[in-house]
RNA sequence: UGGGGAAUAGUGUAACGGCAGCACGAGUGACUCUGGAUCACUUAGUCUAGGUUCAAAUCCUAGUUCCCCAGCCA
């Protein structure tokens, strides 16, 4: 009865499925694979491809996905991009099982099936260097010519493939290429390469091979041998479509389809891996997994949740238009997550000293905060009070503007849990004038945060008691770049320019709630009227904890002062 | 100038010849011991020009704009 099958997420790929699921297309199976490059870090991009991929095979019955690693160059790939690769999709929540393969698993019979092009005549040993195969191919505009070698014999293209595969050719000397045509409209198919001479170590073979397939040559036939039902990737692949039905067709195999969707782009980031690799290698960051790095890993060190990062997945749609997503629903993704279950605490960034003075010296007490008003299943936590304490400097102003509800001069506000206080006296630095003090007085009847006799207050501020407080640092982090498009610059300049200089800031001298000793690396809270925030992965220790903001929570009261400022 | 794709509110994304809907953003208000959260309301769209049709975002024709391709990268 239920309206939820209708009202599920759809898109053109799962319309498709499911339109093969009703005719029976592929015996009712679906089986799909998510296949990276271990040439760098997962990022938000490929969370996208990895969500629909292995989504889509969850959602049908007996579905399947499979990890596949391309591992078709070995000049660039490493071992630790595969192991990070594994572990970021796993934290995700994607499990591929036993179905873990490699394209390398598949170079016996990759050259096993060359060899059968060759002997049908369908491919050919080309001694053109790559400079010589570029000004072969033509252009967009002019067809290309043929390779001098493209009528070798099948006997001869047989040897020389051997003495390539044997290591008797030096790098580049050579290739392997399909004979298709040369006048062709669509590039790719002016006989490609389908194999390059690399006298280079893979990880998985070592030195196994001297020769290597190209993705082309690849691709497709993996898919065939893990009889991948539809072979999902992004649209700059499509003009490899003909080609990849061109070799499967060719050896006769099991046919796959690809399908192509766009990538995902992200306002104020860079998604390509060669960009980020420029920003870990030139140390903009301070590696892949910087918080400020849109890969997984540092989403996770950042604070993120495997499940905010579906969910928004899930929301973006998949479509074959060229588009940038606002980073700002990415972010409502991750608050509406961690709204719901990150416990809340007190912390203060900036420290500014409040002495009570009518609250006894040497007299402390515990209150009851609740941990988290969203879910009181999870209970509430003691918090200490005492005379001295810290509020934040940003809720205190001398000449409070327009309304500023927080504390000022004679002012009463609500200490959150606590009591009502109003100031007294601000202390000032003789010099700077800068106002190092507060005096206040509370208000006993108060305790709790409740008045008896029914007064408001317009603010509750969150506090610390000096004497309890934990010292902590905390680093706050924008937008890696300043510029929404970031990769949209003016000639001679490139994406570099457009870094945030303001993208971290560290503060140093803040106080946590005691509540927060020993608090374990990645575990997230919400530090109340600030944000979310989680203990740093890779810097906080027992004895120093440090908090990275993952996203402030919406801050009414800065939009209100900026339209102010600027209405001004 | 060859080939392959794509255009729907500010940003994304639905509609499959039959009332252009949803989310985010933005704005207004309510509520609140987080200026949080929540709730309500508002805002704003079919690239252009023709055509077919009772009816077009959808079909046809012509055009415009954007993206991808000239790696022995993937």
């Amino acid at each position: 009865m239920s309206t939820n099958d209708s009202t599920r997420s759809s898109d053109f790929i799962r319309d498709i499925v499911a339109e093969d699921q009703r005719t029976g297309n592929w015996d009712g199976r679906v089986h799909t694979r998510f296949p990276p490059e271990p040439n760098g870090y997962l990022h938000i991009g490929h969370a996208k491809s990895i969500c629909l991929n292995f989504g889509i095979a969850e959602e049908h019955e007996g579905g399947l996905c499979n990890l596949r690693f391309d591992d078709t160059n070995p000049l660039k790939e490493e071992q630790e991009y595969i192991d990070a690769i594994k572990e970021d999709v796993r934290w995700l929540g994607f499990d591929w099982e036993d179905r873990e393969y490699f394209a390398s698993d598949y170079f016996d019979q990759l050259c096993a099936w060359a060899v059968q092009l060759i002997q049908a005549g369908k491919a050919y040993v080309c001694d053109l260097d790559a400079d010589q195969i570029r000004e072969y191919r033509g252009t967009l505009t002019k067809p290309g010519k043929d390779s001098p070698d493209r009528n070798r014999s099948v006997e001869e293209n047989l040897v020389l493939f051997e003495r390539m595969r044997a290591g008797e050719c030096p790098d580049g000397s050579r290739t392997l290429r399909a004979k298709i045509d040369m006048a062709h409209p669509n590039l790719n198919m002016r006989d490609p390469v389908m194999y390059r001479i690399l006298h280079a170590a893979h990880p998985r073979t070592g030195n196994k091979w001297c020769i290597y397939p190209t993705y082309d040559f690849t691709h497709g036939q993996s898919d065939s041998i893990e009889r991948i039902t539809h072979s999902i990737c992004t649209l700059e692949f499509e003009n490899h479509r003909p080609l990849y039905d061109w070799y499967l067709d060719a050896l006769e195999v099991y046919h796959s389809r690809q399908i192509e969707f766009a990538r995902l782009n992200l306002t104020y980031t860079v998604m390509s891996k060669r960009k980020l690799l420029t920003l870990v290698r030139e140390g903009y960051v301070s590696g892949w997994d910087d918080p400020r790095m849109p890969t997984i890993c540092g989403l996770r060190r950042r604070g993120y949740t495997p499940e905010a990062i579906r969910s928004f997945c899930e929301r973006i749609g998949v479509a074959k238009f060229n588009s940038t997503i606002d980073i700002a629903l990415l972010e409502h993704s991750l608050r509406e997550d961690l709204n719901q279950r990150a416990p809340r605490v007190m912390a203060v960034l900036r420290p500014l000293k409040v002495v009570i003075d009518n609250y006894p010296k040497g007299q402390e007490e515990e209150l009851d905060a609740v941990n988290n008003p969203e879910d009181p299943g999870m209970g509430t936590r003691k918090v200490p009070f005492s005379r001295v304490l810290y509020i934040e400097q940003d809720d205190f102003r001398e000449d409070p503007p327009k309304k500023y509800y927080r504390l000022a001069p004679g002012r009463e506000v609500r200490l959150r849990y606590a009591y009502f206080i109003k100031c007294v006296e601000a202390v000032k630095d003789e010099t700077t004038g800068e106002v190092v003090e507060l005096h206040c007085t509370y208000d006993p009847e108060t305790r709790g945060g409740g008045a008896p006799d029914g007064r408001k207050v317009k603010a509750t501020l969150h506090w610390v008691s000096a004497a309890h407080a934990l010292q902590a640092e905390v680093r706050l982090y924008d937008h890696l770049f300043a510029k929404e498009y970031p990769e949209a610059v003016d000639e001679g300049s490139d994406f570099r320019a457009n870094l945030n200089p303001n993208s971290l800031h560290t503060l140093t001298s803040c106080r946590v709630e005691p509540s927060l000793a020993g608090a374990p690396a990645e575990s997230r809270y919400q530090f109340e009227r600030q944000g979310y925030f989680c203990v740093d992965s890779a810097g906080s220790s027992d004895a120093k904890l440090v908090f990275n903001r993952t996203v402030s929570l919406r801050d009414t009261w800065a939009k209100i002062e900026k339209t102010q400022n600027s209405g001004q």
